[in-house]
RNA sequence: GGAGAGGUGGGUGAGUUCGGUUUAAACCACAUUCCUGCUAAGAAUGCGACCUCUUUACGGGGGUCCGAGGGUUCGAAUCCCUCCCUCUCCGCCA
């Protein structure tokens, strides 16, 4: 939620700060139109609620002289006066409802320099790496061999069976074994074991209520991008973004503890409606995926550094698997509705000859703590929200998928690099039956 | 799932019997100052959050908040109802 006391102040640079992302004038209009009219109505209502009170207090110490005419009296003067004000009161909080939910829906303020533009066309590349690229390598050229498709090696290596997984639940829903299962482990195990030195590790349930979602901002805006289970009011969990955001949720954290960081490795549910039948075969694009999320609450002075902590620890792992990748600054009208800068890493895969989207590492500013409300007390301030940073690192299904493309042998088998050696049980390669 | 006990500020914890100077005590922690004087101890004062009005500012006024939401009442931490969570015991269970 952005900053309604901002908006007040200076309205004509939030309004043409959301403008960037597409949000409307008319929106806004309407929005300041509903504060104004919230606060007057507070203020009458507060004000009949301010004589109450004093008459009520009257009215007791008439009671207790014995005072009985004057009572009554005070008494009558009191119920009529309440009675205006639970009306009063009434219109307040219709008002106040109306405002609050315009201001969830609205998305948060990019960054000065997060790039212009409206679609993810608009996005701008930072970078690219590969392996070999700081002594001056050429992008590698795949062979022959590397450029068929994750489904089909998959298949043919008997460690992807997606066959299995729809009978089980349904198209999109990918169901690994053998070496296939046991790579996802070992690339999970990994990863944590990387991030154990500053990350406190933890295993978040995997549902969450509406009101963890909203903190998120995931509700109520990407309702429909969300498995539900309604009779327990509940939602699976599109990231661990949305348990560890909300892990604090409502509390005010010691400023000596920040920056306070967490990794979490959890599956992922996502409904991807409205993306039927585009980029979907194979793992391009699936139901359910595991991934070892970062994390960390921080003040606004440590956000910049520890959003670069999480975007370096993420290039970090696809270097050690050896994955060519790009770095993309996300433009304005391509942000997550929740974020205020967003750095994309997007791993090649040879196999279908594309960049697939593999982490996403997101300032929030205070836009999810002020809808979780976590703060922090700085040195002798007031509460002051606390930044929130997250990044993935990584998203497993297109790791995989990436991983089998790029180290497929002349001779069909996978070879596979050697820091998930000893998470493979010493072996590293993956044969035809 | 059943029975019982409980949920009060950053923390501990009174107040709930019997609604009205509770404007939420006290202690701890914290902050400032003083005294002492040196890896300490003591004293004084201050110290909640949120909303809103007002003020150039310092500040001041009003309102809300005692797990959440309703209700009764002129007036609710206190009485009534619903729900959530924690603890103890029982049942069930990987």
């Amino acid at each position: 939620m952005i900053d309604l006391t901002q908006l007040r102040r200076d309205p004509e640079f939030v309004c043409a700060a959301l403008a960037r992302r597409g949000v409307e004038r008319a929106t806004m209009d309407v929005i300041i139109e509903l504060d104004r009219r919230h606060r007057a109505l507070l203020q009458e209502a507060e004000g009949l609620r301010a004589e109450v009170k004093e008459l009520s207090r009257q009215v007791g110490e008439a009671r207790k002289s014995e005072q009985t005419t004057l009572a009554d009296e005070l008494q009558a003067n009191s119920r009529a006066r309440g009675e205006r004000e639970r009306v009063a009161h009434a219109e307040a909080e219709a008002a106040g409802q109306q405002l609050r939910d315009k201001l969830l829906d609205l998305p948060n303020i990019p960054s000065p320099e997060v790039p212009d533009g409206l679609s993810e066309a608009d996005n701008v590349e930072l970078r690219q790496w590969w392996p070999g690229c700081e002594s001056g390598q050429p992008f590698p050229s795949f062979g022959d061999h590397q450029r068929v498709a994750h489904w089909d090696i998959g298949s043919e290596l008997g460690i992807l069976d997606l066959e299995a997984g729809a009978k089980l639940a349904g198209s999109m829903f990918p169901l690994f074994r053998g070496v296939g299962a046991r790579l996802l482990r070992a690339l999970s195990a990994y990863a944590l074991d990387q991030h154990f030195d500053a990350y406190e590790e933890i295993r978040p349930p995997h549902f969450a209520l509406t009101e963890t979602m909203t903190s998120t901002g995931h509700l109520p805006k990407n309702a429909d991008d969300m498995y539900a289970i309604e009779r327990d009011d509940l939602w699976a969990i599109p990231t661990a973004e949305v348990p560890l955001t909300s892990m604090n949720r409502g509390e005010i954290l010691d400023e000596a503890n920040l920056p306070i960081r967490m990794t979490a490795l959890t599956a992922c549910f996502r409904r991807e409606a409205g993306a039927a039948g585009r980029d979907t075969r194979g793992l391009l694009r699936v139901h359910e995926f595991d991934k070892v999320e970062l994390f960390a609450y921080c003040t606004p002075e440590q956000a910049p550094a520890a959003q670069a902590d999480i975007l370096a620890r993420a290039e970090a792992i696809l270097q050690a698997l050896g994955l060519p990748y790009r770095v993309l600054a996300l433009c304005a009208g391509d942000l997550g509705t929740s974020s205020a800068q967003t750095f994309d890493l997007e791993v090649y895969t040879p196999g279908v000859d594309r960049w697939l989207e593999v982490s996403s590492v997101s300032w929030f500013r205070d836009y999810q703590a002020r809808r979780a409300n976590v703060r922090y007390r700085p040195a002798g301030g007031s509460p002051t929200l606390v930044h929130t940073v997250n990044g993935s690192a990584l998203a497993w299904a297109r790791i995989w998928a990436a991983l089998v493309e790029t180290y497929r042998q002349p001779d069909g088998s996978v070879v596979l690099p050697a820091v998930l050696a000893p998470y493979l049980g010493g072996r590293t390669t993956i044969s035809p039956r």
